[in-house]
DNA sequence: ACAAAAATAGTACGTACGTACTATTATATT
DNA sequence: AATATAATAGTACGTACGTACTATTTTTGT
């Protein structure tokens, strides 16, 4: 039983599993590409290359299909965002380092990030969908204030700052750039984002 | 036939237009509780007090609904947010009494910002829709620079000020106090939003 | 008041949705 | 290799959607 042979390399992760990761890999795509509310049981099914039903039984309903594939996106975020910039940095290089990688996070998944779409969709239902939702941006964003604290204990910004403004108003500055960029008057470069984020640290900093 | 006796009052519209007004009216409604494409014949229908195929006679397709209700939001906002603030008033003062009443404007109508969330649902979904939606969207954006670059003729603005810069920030600020606010992080006098605002005005005024 | 025209209701159709339930495969354990 | 178990497919049901098309009622102009 512990050394039996194995055809397919083992991963650790039963086919389900596996299953399961390709479906909410595919979900993502289909989320970012269109809208968390874009992605249908029919649809994914399709996309994935399994029967309804067969993937209906991952998940047992939409709602939990939609929290996993909320909680998929907070760990691909946390791997290709978070874990990339190294905590030892110096707290205004690393968070100027987050907030590039922040926001181009979803290139390759999709085209838009997943929260700004679907904070909006679940903005007004309550539910088990909008506390996960909330609950990773909230993570997030408490995440950003920390990094705002070491570095007013650092000295690096001015030791009058509030964090809880800073990182609203960064945050702002990330939801401004994406509907400029849908509108065609944000620049492939986020011209108006970067020059917005450097008056912003200058501000807290000095 | 001139001077006809007329039962009802005489409001100009005639029933059918009376109708579409009202229509409408439900539809925004809806459109600001949830969100546009929540606005669906038969929800709407239902709400107006007519029959599905009664009301989608006035429209002909849904998604000349949706471009019919884009226009009235536009209208309303004109009306409620554009039309209060007189174009006499200087500059700075002008732009900071539009912008307290931009953050409150649908208010009344529903709870939230019909042109924020139906960016977010028609990003993706080039049309008709979308084609009013930015249409409209640019025009309130034009319509603040205008009144930026107006701040700087005054020389309420620094000569050096960018004004597309301006207004995207103060849109970033707009649309970030939103999306605190759904999480239950921005009160409701909008805190975060005054402070940016305050330190944005400041930034580019002395 | 009456005829013409417009506005609204009724009905029907094809499609897609979410979710049960049962049947059939594929995987895992001994 | 055989068996127990898990994973997937198949089928079906009720609901809601957008949109035709026809019938009926209401408004409008004279």
């Amino acid at each position: 039983m512990l050394d039996t042979i194995k055809q397919s390399p083992d991963t650790g992760a039963s086919k389900a599993e596996q299953t399961r990761q390709h479906i909410l890999s595919e979900a993502l795509f289909l989320a970012t590409s269109r809208s968390l509310n874009d992605v249908t049981i029919g649809k994914l099914a399709k996309a994935s290359g399994l029967s309804k039903s067969g993937l209906y039984a991952h998940f047992g309903s939409k709602e939990n299909l939609q929290v996993s594939i909320v909680n998929y996106a907070a760990e691909l975020f946390a791997e290709k965002v978070i874990r990339e910039v190294s905590a030892q940095m110096e707290p205004v290089a690393r968070i100027t380092a987050l907030a590039y990688r922040w926001i181009n996070w979803y290139e390759g998944c999709g085209t838009k990030c997943l929260f700004m779409g679907a904070t909006v969709e679940f903005s007004d239902k309550p539910g088990p969908v909008q506390d996960a939702l909330f609950r990773q941006i909230k993570r997030w964003i408490s995440y950003l204030e920390n990094i705002a604290e070491q570095a007013i204990s650092d000295k690096s910004f001015r030791s009058d700052s509030n964090c809880q403004q800073f990182v609203y108003e960064l945050y702002s500055l990330f939801l401004g750039s994406q509907k400029y960029h849908w509108m065609g008057k944000e620049s492939s470069d986020r011209e108006l984002f970067t020059t917005g984020f450097n008056r912003l640290i200058k501000h807290y900093s000095h």
